[in-house]
DNA sequence: CGGGCGCTTGATTTGAATCAAACTGGGTGG
DNA sequence: CCACCCAGTTTGATTCAAATCAAGCGCCCG
């Protein structure tokens, strides 16, 4: 077990409820949250910042979504990448960073601060939800800043692919299509472009994925998706 | 106005909290608070994993604690350092990550997960006091791995010192004391232990800061600080 | 008084950034 | 319909910042 495993989404607990079914409360809470959520769509490379103004807090109900702050030399750095289940915006709007749809079609349910207030007062079971999603969100930066800091570029391309590969489930198939560009990685992982390139060719030589396509990856051997 | 500031430190309200005069409702939720607390002490280097453990929430009232995980190389990365007044336990315990006191007389107040969830029920300032500690922990590892990635190790050391200076808020002295060693500041920003005392001394030379011990520091030049 | 921990400085090596250039495929406009 | 274009990707050559290896110093604590 490497310590880079683990980091569960709770979130989707919330897609989950939305078809299921569920102990009566549960129900509830879930019909009052779908009633007060304010679903919208953007396109690709978006801003959707609205989203979470004034601390609201949103849903990716489809697509994905990036968050990112730019330094005062023009580099990118990609803080978190949110995809379909995950809750955002539970640290306060800092001005600094900025929030992008990653693909078309990208749609989130959000909802005011005050709807959150009051469906927590009324439900348990959306205070609970909301504080495990947060509980998600910190653990999600715990891992990526493990992943950031000190191994090598290898390492921390191995790391996105399981970790890509634990979050999108496919649970069966060993494929797995990226949600975001070879740039993203780059900008997600603080590394250069060609490192990405280069290091995902290295694993294709060595055998251990293949690149049906760029985007379109099968894992033939997980295990050395760790510590090349 | 850099993307390196603005990291607030909320969790301090508590303490405050403990000294001054509030309205009515946050006295009670206070005095509930304190008197649900059992607080501990501890020594140096000593593991206090225990104060958060089975889902408790824990207050730093004195000293500091390191929360960190050991890569399979042996190397350990430091996420991240709780001063007096941080709240710390938002994410549910892993065991890849240990927590040691920093220094001697590291005092902790840590209430269970039951205690928790009966004065938030109790005290809607008490949950708001949980939610903005929990958006603070965000804060403050999506403010490091921002540092964490891609910048110059001398641009690592010199927002970690800006960072304490202003975390610790001596308001008005220039001056600090570092809480932890250079290992631990070099774990923490993920570069090496030689590269940190380099960079210190660098900034000694260009006249920044003067080290007055190694552990003791007066910023001469805070705007030198960010991109050397 | 000795030992070890914490800190500093120097020499060498190395992994990844940068610079440079070519390829691919999907979409657009002529 | 085809040519072009451009964003995304890949590979190679060179450079450079930081890791590693090596060694000495001060000092706190036992």
């Amino acid at each position: 077990m490497n310590i880079m495993d683990e980091t569960p989404e709770c979130a989707e607990l919330f897609r989950a409820q939305q078809h299921s079914e569920t102990p009566d409360s549960e129900v509830n809470a879930t019909s009052a949250m779908m009633a007060a959520a304010r679903a919208t769509c953007w396109r690709r490379n978006q801003a959707c910042d609205p989203v979470i103004a004034r601390g609201a807090v949103a849903c990716v109900l489809a697509g994905a979504v990036r968050k990112f702050a730019l330094r005062s030399n023009g580099q990118r750095q990609i803080i978190e990448v949110n995809l379909t289940g995950d809750f955002l915006g539970f640290a306060p709007a800092n001005p600094a960073f900025f929030l992008e749809a990653v693909s078309n079609d990208t749609r989130i349910a959000s909802f005011t601060r005050e709807q959150i207030d009051t469906l927590t007062a009324r439900f348990p079971d959306v205070a609970a939800l909301m504080r495990n999603c947060a509980a998600d969100t910190i653990r999600r930066l715990e891992h990526h800043l493990l992943v950031q800091s000190r191994i090598t570029a290898s390492e921390k391309v191995g790391a996105y692919l399981a970790t890509m590969t634990r979050r999108m489930r496919p649970s069966g198939t060993k494929a797995i299509v990226l949600p975001i560009t070879r740039y993203d990685i780059a900008d997600h992982l603080g590394i250069a472009v060609e490192t990405v390139s280069r290091t995902m060719s290295a694993l294709r030589r060595r055998g251990s994925i293949v690149l049906r396509t760029p985007r379109d990856i099968e894992i033939r051997d997980p295990s050395m998706l760790f510590d090349i």
